[in-house]
DNA sequence: TAAATATATGAACAATCATTCAAATGAAGG
DNA sequence: CCTTCATTTGAATGATTGTTCATATATTTA
């Protein structure tokens, strides 16, 4: 009940007016997909155009394996959707807010 | 110098057209400082109202030791900063930015 | 000066994560 | 069918990370 400390009424007030912990577990969720150099190359190239596995390893520098599992959890995190053709599957970006979220964290750091 | 793959020239175009990689790693660097949680919380309790740590530990429901770590990591990614009076911290969000940044998140996934 | 309080710090630990490697699908063409 | 090719998958590994705990620093007050 009691919480001897400083600022004890700004500090419940705050308290009260916080979002739900589970909307802001999936907030940090999203930042985390983010948050991935090879994801972010992923999320730029494809903002570019529609690509396969294996453009997306040559574009990025990286192995097939290796962006087939991010691919995998992008895909999970519903960043991006894909389509079979044959043998190649094509990935490209969910909807606009994949681009504005990647143009905000942009904007960001080029201000700084 | 050759890459027999399907897609040679786009794959070509699209890997011209992308951004430095240190560009791209400085902006997954800020999303990573986004996905955590307890990091989201602290950004989203600053939001709306200037708080030192003791404050902040309570509202997260984490131990002042964790707190500090995070504002520290915080601070260093310039997202937050500081004022000291007396023995008290206290933290506020560094510029509108980090608030747009994290609005966009959340627009994103209330949108799911 | 000594005690109390707010914050910071460093080491250690457990957990998470991205990549690699080898192997497995699954589809196309000979 | 058998081979080739694009992609996927799973296990293993090494690296990174968030928290805890104990301790340190710094400031106020008795």
């Amino acid at each position: 009940m009691n919480k001897d400390f400083i600022h004890e009424n700004l500090a419940r007030q705050v308290k009260n007016k916080m979002l739900s912990d589970e909307l802001l577990f999936d907030v940090a969720e999203v930042f985390k997909i983010f948050g991935d150099s090879t994801r972010i190359k992923i999320i730029y190239a494809l903002k570019l155009s529609e690509l396969c596995v294996s453009d997306l390893a040559f574009i990025t520098n990286s192995s097939d394996s290796a962006i087939s599992h991010q691919l995998r959890i992008l895909k999970q995190a519903k960043l991006v959707k894909s389509r079979k053709d044959g043998k190649v599957v094509y990935y490209s970006l969910k909807d606009e807010h994949v681009i504005q979220l990647f143009e905000t964290g942009r904007e960001h750091i080029e201000e700084l």
